[in-house]
DNA sequence: CCTTGACCTCAAGTTGACTTGAACTGGCAG
DNA sequence: CTGCCAGTTCAAGTCAACTTGAGGTCAAGG
């Protein structure tokens, strides 16, 4: 198997085509030649893919990661760059944890509104002030959620 | 005090004048009135931008959190979906620790490459299967973000 | 040979949460 | 009375990471 094509690659990765196409516009990756119109990759490209996956679900940037690369295309990657994100996930997963148990606890607490629940009250200072953070939630890519049929919205507990 | 300005309300609450008339335009929050131009909110306001700095902490879209709020204004906060939220963050945060464990790992690795490293293989691995997953960080607004002074979550795990 | 369908390119659209720019207004200090 | 300056409106821009649409091409199958 030398060279696949870009709906092989992006079967046996699980990324679009058209996301195929933006990450070699981007130069994340680079097809090899072309059968016809169609782009080759080299099935090295797949290890690649995966490297950019990690680097996204390490919250890099598609610019950060697309740094992590050598000229030569080998990847670079700084050791301290990783502790340097790894602490940064360490505060993110602090502030999730309090926000996190703030929830839980709002959601069990018996006050009857969730203004005279201290705890409440204490998170909400703390959002206020900033301590707990920015965050932001990503929607779930259209593609893998045939699961739940038809539902578009989230099905939250009602 | 009776009625802050938008001045006022945006000095009090570390949010933006431009933010807060978007917020209004969203139906977030309300204005009292006018002086001249210039809106008059309520100080009670204050306490619903807090609330709303801990929608958006919590991970909910302003979209999420509009719906939070009875046509009279007052909060209603649906205890499952606070649970259901706190249940989400767990798993971000399961996700982020198993994230981080392998990024402390990979940035000590003694191996030349990290493409010869074990653990950073495994993590690969699991990034592609998308059993890591999703995520997506926020660039900090150009503000401050100052005093993450006190800190009230403990890091679980690591 | 001709249709078909997957791929191509390039531009524009999407989403969410805001910010910015241009043109305007009006209360208040001087 | 007159500027100033901080407010106002509305439209458009920004950012990231893609996706979508329109119109085109080409290898292969019938």
């Amino acid at each position: 198997m030398r060279d696949i094509d870009i709906a092989e690659a992006a079967r046996l990765s699980g990324v679009r085509a058209s996301t195929l196409r933006f990450y070699e516009e981007k130069g994340l990756i680079a097809s090899h030649g072309r059968r016809g119109l169609r782009r080759l990759f080299d099935p090295a490209v797949l290890d690649r893919l995966a490297l950019i996956a990690l680097g996204r679900a390490a919250g890099f940037s598609l610019d950060e990661i697309a740094r992590m690369f050598a000229p030569d295309g080998r990847p670079r990657i700084d050791r301290r760059m990783l502790a340097a994100k790894a602490e940064e996930l360490e505060r993110t997963i602090r502030k999730l944890n309090a926000m996190h148990d703030g929830l839980r606890h709002a959601a069990a607490c018996p006050a009857p509104s969730h203004m005279e629940c201290p705890t409440f009250r204490r998170l909400l200072r703390a959002a206020a002030s900033g301590a707990i953070g920015e965050r932001k939630t990503r929607r779930p890519p259209r593609k893998s959620f045939a699961a739940t049929g038809r539902e578009q919205g989230r099905a939250r507990g009602s």
